[in-house]
RNA sequence: GUGAGUGUAGCUCAGUUGGCAGAGCACCAGGUUGUGGCCCUGGUGGCCGCGGGUUCAAUCCCCGUCACUCACCCCA
């Protein structure tokens, strides 16, 4: 019997490694022209990390995490999501960030222990940034555009972007209290779910989607509405800034993030009709978290995250191809696995990509693989043409083939090697 | 955590109202050929997920279990 690999953790294989290599690489290319740095922290964090950022009465927190004693009895926690990490990060080397604001990327496995489906592992993985020391509009509009346009190079299709402000400390809590009271007015109408939520976290009723709970919760107050001056002020400067660079999006004042430490703007980039797991990327303004975790300094803060299997699910089969062979070495008999082998290294040495096969198969079968692999050309050792000195060359796509002397042969594949060079 | 579906060859899947385990693709060899593709012939390859029960006999029926998939929930 062999090993099953953990559930809700995949072995990303072959072809599917390449299109992962090419999303990070234009991940990597477009923050590095917002000017953003990489960062990467440990995959592990103390328990106490994100019981205080991402929130204790969370699903997250309550019943998702990998949380384990370590051998000295500390509570370890494999992170459950990226910027808890990253602004601890930033306030343990804050002598190393002298410049603000601060720009950082990552990418890397993320883990919540969920029953997994389409769109929804154990080990995911995200591609994040967050814009440090700016309490300016400019900067969600920033972070917004930045992760729009990364969506729009990737060649996805039919993405929609949901904003919202949730408030902040002067106005939040007013909005809840007109929530509670709201909500208590309306309680036997909820589910069970959101009867415990009405007491712990009322905004997360509205994220709620049984039926019975959308419609008794349909005239709610809006947090729109209840938004003090400096919140609306603040809300109404990122949708202009939006909308002078031309992003279409939609008001969602019933959009609540999952995560506790959010305030005025979030946001959400959706795809319909794809079921429950429709939130491909997301993201919002955090200002507060630094304090949270216990920084004396308020560090004003914006960052996202985009959930990869997500995005390459949407793009389906398309686009970055395994490179093909370009030429492949024939022998007809072993005695001349050995003058392949050296030619096989000498091209490879030279860039280019050659193969062979090493198990003395028939020179059909060779052939059969070469044509799979997509060679351009075959070069065949065979008895009759060593004599002389010689080779077949053959050229695949058009079908010409002519026998050579090994050094006319080498020739013309080293012209292959100049063109790469070019 | 809850519910449903599926586990048979490397892959995609048939199958037997219970009676020696099947196809296509892939793989290997041979034929044909312009030394490859198309075509033809042959071959390798299975604890029929695992454990129990019923039966003369179980891949099939029953119970349990594990895994995968999908949905709920939650989230990226």
């Amino acid at each position: 019997m062999t090993i099953p690999s953990v559930r809700g953790m995949k072995d990303i294989l072959p072809p599917v490694s390449a299109r992962w290599a090419a999303l990070e690489a234009a991940f990597r290319d477009r923050a590095l022209r917002f000017g953003f740095s990489e960062i990467r922290t440990p995959v592990l964090e103390k328990t106490e990390l994100f019981a205080r950022s991402v929130g204790e009465t969370t699903d997250i927190v309550e019943k998702e995490m990998y949380t384990f004693l370590d051998r000295s009895g500390e509570s370890l926690t494999m992170r459950p999501e990226g910027t808890a990490p990253v602004v601890r990060a930033l306030q343990a080397n804050r002598g190393t960030f002298s410049e603000w604001p601060v720009r950082l990327f990552y990418t890397g496995p993320m883990f919540r222990h969920e029953r997994p489906q389409k769109g929804r592992l154990r080990q995911f993985h995200q591609f994040g940034a967050e814009l440090f020391g700016t309490d300016s509009p400019f900067a969600d509009a920033e972070m917004i555009t930045f992760l729009h346009g990364f969506l729009e190079e990737t060649g996805l299709r039919g993405i929609s972007l949901e904003i919202n402000s949730l408030g902040d400390p002067g106005c939040r809590p007013a909005y809840h209290g007109k929530l509670s009271a709201f909500l208590s007015s309306r309680e036997e109408r909820l589910c069970e779910d959101c009867r415990r939520r009405r007491a712990q976290n009322p905004l997360r009723v509205l994220d709620c989607k049984s039926e019975g709970c959308l419609r008794a919760t349909a005239d709610a107050p809006s947090v729109l509405e209840s938004l003090c001056g400096p919140c609306r002020e603040h809300f109404g400067a990122v949708e202009g800034a939006l909308r002078a660079s031309g992003i279409s999006f939609t008001r969602n004042p019933r959009m609540v993030r999952g995560l506790d430490y959010y305030r005025r703007t979030t946001f959400e980039f959706v795809i319909p009709g794809m079921g429950a797991q429709n939130a491909v990327a997301a993201g919002g303004r955090y200002d507060g978290l630094a304090e949270m975790l216990g920084g004396r300094e308020r560090i004003p803060a914006i960052g996202f995250a985009l959930g990869v299997e997500r995005v390459l699910m949407l793009l389906g089969e398309g686009g970055s191809p395994v490179p093909a062979t370009e030429v492949f070495l024939v022998t007809s008999g072993s005695r001349f696995l050995s003058e392949a082998f050296r030619w096989k290294l000498e091209l490879i040495g030279r860039g280019i990509r050659a193969e062979m096969d090493y198990e003395g198969r028939s020179v059909k079968s060779q052939f059969r693989r070469a044509d799979r692999a997509g060679a351009r050309f075959v070069v065949v050792f065979g008895e009759s043409e060593a004599e002389r000195g010689a080779v077949v060359f053959r050229d695949m796509a058009a079908g010409a083939q002519e026998e050579l002397p090994k050094e006319e042969a080498i020739r013309r594949l080293n012209r292959l090697g100049d063109e790469k060079g070019e």
